[in-house]
DNA sequence: CTCGAGGTAAACATGT
DNA sequence: GACATGTTTACCTCGA
């Protein structure tokens, strides 16, 4: 009967259920999951998982060639220091993490030469779309150095006299500063962008947290990378760097500790990867903070993923990544997965780069001709096209990132007119603002998004609730089991595609709380079917969607320019009626019903709560729970109510192979 | 500050 | 006994 909850759900599920609570679940639950199936990892990670895997193996040769490029370019950097003389620091044996570069320091530690660290990193071959993002990735570090030689160049002006070695100093440390400013801009942005949905960027907070970046962001890719790391030699590590692999276990253990949470994710180390030509401007920051700067080491910790052994000074920290982080195979797996991330974030950044982009173009459009056509761009395609008004209005808010912290506007980033609205923080979007919003969840809404959702872990704004009622309602029998909601879950959102345990369990805890889903049982089992009626009556006074998305908007509390008053004003006066005129004047997808029925729900509640919405849905054969209602009553007599809802003929279920059976293939 | 909604974790029961 | 399925409780965060 469970068969398709396929392996993934049995190892995350044990693995998650023993584990401790608190603390930042997702990463914990990444990293029991790695433990859990760090012993065998061919065995227990799945089909999909390995051709994940393969794929960005592959991936990582492109990566590999990209780094070639970079380290190239880093060497020539470091040839002009050394003529030059000034900044370049004397790269002795003693301290090498301190003053090779970093990406160099982690690729490169001591014997091994960047070409043979890429020999054995490289593994596969490049399929043409991972050689588009590498280009990609090169025209963007090239573009990066163009625009930063010109900055520089703008920078020095004034110092003819010098001698030109200094000046070639001098340009090169404002390179570096330059670009270790943009490369944290990048970061955080790229950070603001993954959390979208995910997590809380409190207003107070000038600096992005970095710790929390790992919600729902880790692909699975990565874990999978990650249990192929540290399952790599256990053996070996058990007898000679038990420290490390000890530190992987007492890591996931610890990491419920909220304050460490950067295990997988380096952001220092991430930076570096996506862009290792400006490592060097490492080493020009060292002057004071010299210990405090080295990515690897921060607060008495080594930051080596899934390190975290405590260095009480800085000279302990070189000797234990030395000892301990030594050029072997564990190590250059640990690379490798660095890399990855970084990949992974590189990708998604540039993805939603686009978005923003075109989200700004379209809402730029608009602030200042209301109601023109929008300009969707390419990307924007999955997200709007025919919602293009209500895209400006808080669904797509999450997407529109941002970064408090940063004022200026990344490099890579396109010229927009509005960039720097960008910068304000739409910071607080967890979770539920969808709902929080009134932005009622639609089969439009996840039909327009769809592609998004299934191809980034990005958290759907949508309640579980919401979503298990359209699974429901999207099946041809407006019922599911309970598998067969799960994936729909999982085909429908990446997101869902790790931490099984979590969602899982928060689904079963949604179908059980809420009266508005119904337990049906069968022949063949229960289902679940929803209670229209129920569910309309659990989401009233949600209409509000203005002053919470101006306040949403506000938070950002910084860099409120003119335009992005403008922008909020418009998006102020535009966007419920825009929402609902949209939704209702674009009857051409799927499920249109659906989403009529319910945004009109969802926009005149507070007129038809007495079920206009006789939703065609079906009749349970024997309908053996209904939820019993504490609460009000009189209004709908349980079983009753649900008769009304269903009206199926009981020989409902002789199909049951939907069409998303073929979930598990698609997904794993 | 309170309250409700939602998310998460976990304990527990039941059925397969 | 392991696992899936349900139910329930507790705790937390967030927004009104």
């Amino acid at each position: 009967m469970m068969q398709e909850s396929g392996t993934e759900t049995k190892s995350n599920g044990s693995a998650i259920q023993n584990g401790a609570s608190g603390g930042n679940h997702l990463l914990e639950c990444s990293l029991r999951e790695v433990r859990s199936n760090g012993e065998t990892p061919s065995v227990e990670i799945g089909a999909a998982d390995l051709a994940h895997l393969q794929q960005q193996q592959a991936l990582q040769v492109a990566r590999q060639l990209l780094l070639q490029q970079q380290q190239q370019q880093q060497q020539q950097q470091q040839q002009q220091q050394q003529v030059s003389g000034l900044k370049s620091p004397k790269r002795n044996d003693k301290q090498p993490a301190l003053q090779v570069p970093v990406s160099v320091a982690m690729m490169t530690p001591q014997v091994i030469t960047p070409q043979q660290m890429q020999q054995i990193l490289q593994q596969q071959v490049l399929t043409p779309q991972q050689l588009q993002v590498l280009l990609q990735q090169q025209q963007a570090l090239m573009l990066q150095q163009v625009i930063l030689s010109s900055t520089a160049a703008a920078t020095a002006p004034g110092v003819p006299a010098r001698p030109q070695q200094q000046q070639v100093a001098t340009q090169q440390l404002a390179f570096q500063q330059q670009l270790l400013q943009m490369q944290q801009l990048q970061q955080q942005h790229l950070l603001s962008l993954q959390r979208q949905g995910l997590l809380t960027i409190q207003p107070g907070q000038p600096t992005l947290p970095l710790q929390p970046l790992a919600q729902g962001m880790i692909p699975a890719e990565l874990q999978q990378l990650w249990k192929e790391v540290t399952s790599s030699h256990p053996a070996e590590e058990a007898a000679s760097n038990n420290h490390s692999s000890l530190d992987l276990s007492t890591t996931c253990v610890s990491s419920s500790a909220p304050s460490k949470t950067s295990l997988i994710i380096n952001p220092h180390a991430s930076t570096n990867g996506q862009l290792s030509v400006h490592t060097p401007k490492r080493e020009s920051l060292s002057h004071e903070e010299h210990s405090h700067s080295h990515p690897l080491y921060g607060h008495g910790v080594c930051k080596w993923p899934g390190c975290e052994a405590v260095c009480e000074d800085f000279q302990s920290f070189l000797k234990h990544l030395n000892s301990e982080h030594a050029l072997d195979d564990r190590s250059t797996a640990q690379c490798r997965v660095q890399m990855q991330v970084v990949q992974q974030l590189e990708l998604q950044l540039a993805k939603d780069k686009e978005r923003l982009q075109a989200m700004m173009t379209h809402l730029h459009v608009k602030s200042t001709e209301p109601k023109a056509t929008p300009q969707p761009l390419n990307l924007v395609s999955s997200v709007t096209l025919s919602k293009t008004a209500s895209e400006a209005s808080p669904q797509s808010l999450p997407h529109t990132p941002t970064t408090p912290t940063a004022p200026i506007t990344p490099v890579t980033q396109g010229p927009s007119v509005i960039t720097t609205t960008s910068m304000h923080n739409v910071g607080p979007i967890r979770r539920r603002y969808s709902d929080k919003y009134n932005v009622p969840i639609s089969s439009a809404d996840i039909a327009q998004n769809q592609e998004f959702y299934k191809n980034a872990e990005v958290r759907p704004p949508f309640t579980y609730a919401s979503l298990i009622r359209q699974a429901i309602l999207e099946s041809p029998e407006k019922q599911l089991t309970l598998n067969e909601i799960y994936n729909w879950f999982t085909r429908m959102f990446a997101y869902f595609r790790r931490n099984a345990a979590t969602w899982k369990n928060a689904v079963r805890h949604n179908l059980s709380l809420h009266k508005c889903f119904v337990r049906v049982e069968n022949v063949k089992g229960a289902v679940w079917t929803v209670d229209e009626l129920e569910f309309q009556k659990r989401r009233p006074q949600k209409i509000s969607g203005n002053p919470s998305l101006i306040k949403n908007i506000q938070t950002s509390h910084t860099y409120c320019t003119p335009l992005n008053a403008a922008l909020q004003a418009s998006m102020a006066e535009n966007s419920i009626p825009l929402y609902t005129t949209a939704s209702m004047g674009n009857p051409t997808l799927g499920n249109l019903a659906s989403a009529m029925r319910e945004e009109l729900n969802g926009a005149m509640e507070h007129t038809n709560s007495n079920g206009s919405d006789s939703s065609p849905g079906l009749l349970p054969s024997h309908p053996v729970h209904v939820k019993e209602e504490p609460l009000d009553p009189d209004e709908n007599e349980g079983p009753l109510s649900l008769v009304t809802t269903a009206n199926h003929s009981p020989d409902f279920d002789h199909d049951r192979d939907y069409e998303d059976e073929p979930v598990n293939e698609d997904i794993e």
